[in-house]
DNA sequence: TACCAGGTAAAAA
DNA sequence: TTTTTACATGGT
């Protein structure tokens, strides 16, 4: 099945992907102008590629999906919907350039960086899950071992020859034992963490889902926080990649900390609260603009 | 070979 | 209440 999307201008499809060229091939990656993954529709897993036609000011994208079974239009539409989602096609980036054009570091950076826009995980437990993992450890480090959970408890799709896998969801990693996640490499206690998160989602605990509904994002950081393993920078995080709220800050990364003191306080090592109050300036898009930072940071700009 | 890396909870002071 | 410490592993 194919549709072809006009994603709203402006939006520079290979740079907007470019967080996933690095990916495994059989998991999530980007590579000449395509970016390809797993989605889940309904019940039925399927694979979904998008092609990048068009340019910056006037992009087309084509979608292919393929699936061991047939879908219904219903399910297409859904499907549709998922990846507009995941590369947030349809965001609208001039109200963020607007917001920040007399911001002198950022206004160079939205020239530079024209036309990028930020990637959604599928879920908010993904989010969490990836953010967990992230903790502590540097970035090449948590890639490894995130790959290393997605192909162990992820389900998989079989398209030709080569086997995709997902995310896992709550129920696989609840019905996982806390030794097998350990496996992975990662520590007990993050292994227990994200064990008991998708415990008690399967339980009926927690609902990460009518989470993402509520308005105030402070109020589902707060939230998040309550569970074990999940302190202030991982629930930012969280709610910054898996619900696109553009407003949260991760404040306390030590990359972003970086990022902003070479850019705003000439190399001088600041602290989160400092931070906060730089962000501050960039108004409800602050956390899109960290984004903006990092990817200029890991970019070289 | 060490040492550090997009933190957090639990122990110790 | 505030300050240390353990945690896992891959890159440099």
């Amino acid at each position: 099945m194919n549709l072809t999307l006009h994603p709203r201008p402006p939006y520079d499809f290979a740079l907007s992907t470019h967080i996933f060229s690095k990916g495994d091939a059989q998991i999530r990656r980007a590579e000449n102008n395509r970016f390809w993954q797993v989605i889940r529709v309904g019940e039925k897993l399927v694979l979904a590629e998008v092609i990048s036609g068009g340019s910056t000011d006037e992009p087309v994208v084509k979608i292919i999906l393929r699936s061991d079974r047939q879908l219904a239009s219903g399910e297409t539409k859904k499907a549709r919907e998922l990846i507009e989602g995941i590369l947030n096609l349809n965001d609208d980036l001039t109200l963020f350039y607007h917001t920040v054009k007399n911001d002198p570091p950022l206004h160079a950076l939205t020239e530079r960086l024209y036309g990028l826009k930020v990637p959604t995980t599928s879920s908010l437990f993904e989010a969490l899950v990836a953010s967990i993992i992230e903790q502590q450890i540097s970035l090449a480090v948590a890639h490894t071992l995130q790959t290393r959970l997605v192909k162990k408890f992820g389900s998989s799709l079989l398209v030709g020859k080569t086997t995709y896998y997902t995310y896992p969801g709550p129920e696989e990693i609840a019905s996982a034992e806390p030794a097998q996640i350990r496996e992975c490499g990662l520590s007990n206690r993050k292994a227990e963490y994200i064990r008991d998160i998708a415990v008690r989602i399967v339980k009926g605990d927690l609902d990460l889902e009518s989470m993402g509904k509520m308005s105030d994002s402070d109020v589902i950081i707060k939230t998040l926080c309550e569970l074990r393993g999940v302190g202030k920078w991982t629930a930012e995080l969280a709610i910054l990649r898996g619900l696109h709220r553009l407003d949260a800050v991760p404040a306390d990364d030590l990359g972003l900390r970086r990022a902003i003191s070479a850019r705003y306080c000439h190399g001088r090592k600041i602290n989160g609260e400092e931070a906060r109050n730089i962000a501050e300036r960039w108004g409800e898009y602050r956390g899109l603009a960290c984004f903006y930072l990092l990817i200029a940071d890991q970019m070289g700009i």
